[in-house]
RNA sequence: GCCCCCGUGGCGGAAUGGUAGACGCGCUCGACUCAAAAUCGAGUUCCGCAAGGAGUGCCGGUUCGAGUCCGGCCGGGGGUACCA
């Protein structure tokens, strides 16, 4: 037997075998309870990154190790594979988008399975194949025809000089990045899915998803952000083309009469109105155009506002008038687009107010005394009682917009009601690479949806990226059609969907994938939900939210009873690397800062990226160490939801820990492989070992993978040590075992050379005995005023009388106490003893 | 701007409110070797000869006891609805 395991030749060798033997295809026969692990499907970029390896390394232990635990386990692969890097691809190097996508999919199939993952291929999917698309295209036309999907103008990014709808990414710092000139917001008719219909029912469900990381059903929850107050109706002074008023919405009906003024979005249709007949405001209006779509964008943008001379009449008080602004900072997708301002209780209120040389009243005070406490350049946002207010005067802030929405409702000017901060989710996208919506418009008809029969509606191969735009749009022929419905002149749509569409049901085709519909719901229902997914924390509100609203959907619409897609999350941290710069401040990749001729910068350890030119192929560190080593390391220290840090040195230490558990397999073989035969006669080890099986087992079901690889290292080292016995025997093979979710090829490599039969995938996960997880003595932490003085060492058990007294009678004790009796005596049972002086 | 997370030795990190630094990397010394690699053994938070003291980004609080809980800062990261 060798004495080095060498990867090279054995890594093939395994993944050969398993992928003849067909190990890994789910069998879904029903025989064995059923566990469903998905990693995030990757986007094919062109070559796996370390965050790749990572991501599908932890997935892969996982599936390993249910299936050792005897569960028919899905875990299968497949390719994110729209979007706009293909585009860009194509306009760069002239190939075609598919061309492009469908050979990174070849090169990272490859990669990927080199690194051993026990993936079903079987199942493998790319979402830009129509096989893929054409029945997403039915689940779309499923949701049109129970009015989830609608149609509304709704602002993009647009490029004045390339005449383009630019995608946020494309936005740098308020300009094209192809044509530099300035992006301005421009309105289209998009379609729309009525996730807000689904708000409450998405808030709610996050409270039962208990095996998700609380940050994310956090972020979640702020993201879809529901808000109570009052919605009301303020009556202009004067009609503004026919309207006599508009509605407002608050969280804050009780600081009513701090109003000072009240502010329309620019989108608003009064605010549009009273343009027509005021070049100022419509200048203002306009000049609020500019500018991204981005939430960050308007949000940092200065706030501005306009005049527009029309009053409005305060609802409680019908002699008092408020002028009526037109502000920037107004959204009209939030709330009714309308807002009442009160500044001296809300700062961005409050900077407004000052701009403008408007009034600002105090209405909530902490103390009467502090009623006409004039505010300074900070709005008031505490606690207090209203004052200055009224019938209100005296009041606390919840009573007080409790009587106010108790009034309105009577009063009939308004009513309590709930906003969210969710809004519906557009999903047209004006490129080509993506799922055509399959939607034709016809002039008599409107739009029709394209006959099932006709699905899919697949995207021509003759396209061309020599001018900016979609390509759908300017096809000679293909939006071209007749009308579904009255066979007159018609055109199709040439937006396609969102990527994000894509993800939202892959995991069910995973699950089930018939040739003539979207899945079978039989199927689809034995393996849903997932049981563990894995992927990186970027996507915990977007894609998450978006699967689990289609995934609810489906189950409204009746062709899915599954509530929650995915049952257990797990977010993952990324996979870092040292950066390195020259004089000038040019990045360098590791080699070229090695052998560069001037100074080197070292810069900070930054997320692999291909600007900072801190990558590490997998590939090349893949043929040098072997799957196993790679795996390992993406394994050890780092917590797996914080980020890891790359560095050769890791690498190397993994290799030869690889090697370490190979000595001890060789040297068991050497002497006849591993004997179950006599009594276990190394107690000391045997509850080493124990620990372990139950240690290992505990944490890999928690994802700790680097907890598990601390305590195989820790079973490695006590081996290591350990004399000849039946127990080493046995321990050598339990640790095989142990290890082989993280390092499979070595495991099977040794687990035949044990002279064990068929494969350690398919073995049995060790069962760690009760009896030996006891531990019979503990260490006594003996602390005077919470300092630590002294151990002892008690029987476990031993009574606080006991600890107590071998406490007192400590020498190191005594001298701090210096002959005082303790005041105190705090004893947690086999844990510590506090004297308190 | 807003939402969320993170901050512990030279480095990655461990620690149900209960002995801070498990485990790994690196380093130091030693063994083996003609030598090196590999391997093995010992040591390794800081200050101090020691006794002892200090110590988990900073400031404050709760507690017999705080890396852990609370409040306020500082620094870094993720998301922000058309990157995936």
């Amino acid at each position: 037997m060798a004495a080095r395991f060498n990867p090279l030749e054995a890594d093939a060798r395994w993944q050969k075998l398993w992928e003849d033997r067909g190990t890994f295809h789910a069998s879904g026969d029903g025989e064995r309870p059923r566990a469903y692990v998905l990693e995030m499907f990757p986007y094919p970029s062109g070559r796996i990154h370390m965050g790749h390896v990572r991501n599908y390394t932890m997935g892969d232990v996982l599936a390993r190790y249910r299936r050792m635990n005897g569960f028919d386990v899905l875990h299968p692969m497949g390719w994110d594979a729209f979007g706009m890097p293909a585009e860009n691809a194509a306009m760069e190097k002239k190939v075609h988008p598919g061309e492009w996508t469908r050979s990174n999919i070849d090169t990272m199939r490859s990669q990927l399975k080199r690194l051993g993952f026990a993936l079903d291929w079987s199942r493998e999917l790319a979402t830009c194949d129509p096989s893929y698309y054409g029945h997403e295209q039915a689940l779309f036309l499923d949701l049109f025809e129970a009015g989830l999907v609608y149609r509304k103008q709704s602002e993009v990014n647009w490029d004045p000089v390339d005449m383009t709808v630019l995608a946020n990414e494309q936005v740098i710092d308020g300009r094209g990045w192809r044509s530099g000139a300035l992006v301005e917001r421009r309105k289209l008719s998009q379609w729309f899915l009525r996730i807000t219909a689904f708000a409450e029912e998405l808030l709610d469900g996050l409270g039962r998803l208990d095996q998700w990381p609380d940050k994310v059903r956090l972020m979640q929850e702020n993201w879809i952000g529901r808000s109570q107050g009052l919605k009301f109706r303020f009556e202009l002074a004067e009609p503004v083309a026919g309207e006599e008023g508009f509605e407002v919405f608050t969280t804050r009906p009780d600081t009513i009469f701090g109003a000072s003024f009240a502010a329309i979005s620019p989108d608003h249709p009064i605010a549009l109105a009273l343009a027509e007949g005021n070049q100022a405001l419509a200048a203002f209006i306009d000049e609020c155009k500019q500018g991204g779509t981005t939430a960050a964008e308007l949000e940092t943008a200065e706030k501005k506002g306009f005049d527009t001379g029309a009053r409005v009449v305060h609802p409680l008080d019908p002699e008092w008038r408020l002028p009526l602004y037109v502000a920037n900072f107004v959204l009209m997708d939030y709330g009714t687009g309308a807002i009442f301002g009160c500044p001296a209780h809300d700062q961005r209120d409050l900077d407004f107010a000052r701009k403008y040389g408007l009034p600002v009243t105090r209405v909530v005070a902490p103390s009467p005394e502090e009623a006409d406490e004039p505010i300074g350049d900070e709005a008031y946002i505490g606690p207090g009682r209203l004052v200055n207010s009224r019938f209100l005067d005296g009041l606390a802030a919840e009573d007080g917009i409790r009587e106010v929405i108790a009034r309105a409702e009577a009063e009939g000017w308004g009513e309590g009601t709930t906003v969210w901060r969710l809004r519906d989710w557009g999903v047209s996208r004006q490129r080509y690479w993506g799922t055509p919506i399959p939607i034709v418009h016809c002039e008599a008809c409107g739009p029709v949806a394209v006959q099932r029969e006709r699905l899919p509606v697949v995207l021509p191969e003759d396209i061309d990226f020599e001018t900016p735009g979609n390509p759908l749009e300017r096809h000679p022929t293909w939006s071209g059609v007749d009308c579904p419905d009255c066979g007159g002149p018609a055109r199709r749509e040439t937006d396609t969907l969102d990527t994000f569409v894509d993800s939202s049901w892959y995991f069910i085709r995973f699950a089930s994938q018939p040739a003539d519909s979207p899945f079978d719901r039989a199927e689809a229902e034995r393996w849903l939900p997932v049981d563990q997914y894995i992927g990186g924390v970027e996507h915990a509100i977007l894609h998450l939210l978006y699967a689990r609203f289609w995934t609810r959907a489906l189950q409204r619409i009746n062709k899915l009873d599954v509530e929650e897609p995915f049952k257990g999350l797990f977010t993952q941290g990324m996979v870092t690397h040292v950066t390195f710069q020259d004089s000038e401040g040019r990045w360098l990749t590791p080699d070229e800062a090695e052998s560069h001729s001037g100074p080197v910068t070292r810069g900070r350890v930054e997320k692999m990226s291909k600007s900072k030119r801190n990558t590490v192929d997998p590939e090349p560190i893949v043929d040098q160490y072997g799957a196993d080593a790679v795996r390992w390391f993406m394994l050890s220290d780092s917590p797996p939801e914080r980020d890891l840090e790359w560095s050769e040195a890791g690498i190397q230490g993994s290799w030869r820990f690889v090697q370490r558990i190979w000595r001890l397999a060789a040297e068991q073989a050497e002497r006849g492989g591993s004997s179950w035969l006599g009594a276990g006669d190394d107690l000391a080890l045997d509850r080493k070992v124990h620990r372990a099986i139950a240690a290992v087992g505990a944490n890999v079901e928690a994802l700790a993978f680097n907890k598990a690889v601390a305590n195989l290292y820790e079973l490695t080292n006590a081996l290591e040590k350990a004399p000849a016995s039946p127990t080493r025997s046995r321990a050598v093979e339990i640790l095989i075992r142990l290890a082989a979710p993280m390092v499979p090829h070595l495991a099977e490599e040794a687990w035949t050379a044990l002279g064990r039969e068929g494969l350690i995938a398919e073995a049995e996960w060790p069962v760690a005995d009760p009896a030996l997880l006891v531990e019979e003595e503990v260490t006594i932490a003996i602390q005077v005023n919470g300092k630590l003085r002294d151990t002892l060492t008690a029987p476990k058990g031993a009574a606080r009388e006991v600890l107590e007294e071998m406490a007192l009678a400590s020498e190191k004790v005594a001298r701090v106490l210096d002959g005082k009796p303790p005041r105190k005596v705090i004893v947690v049972p086999d844990r510590l003893v506090n004297l308190v002086a």
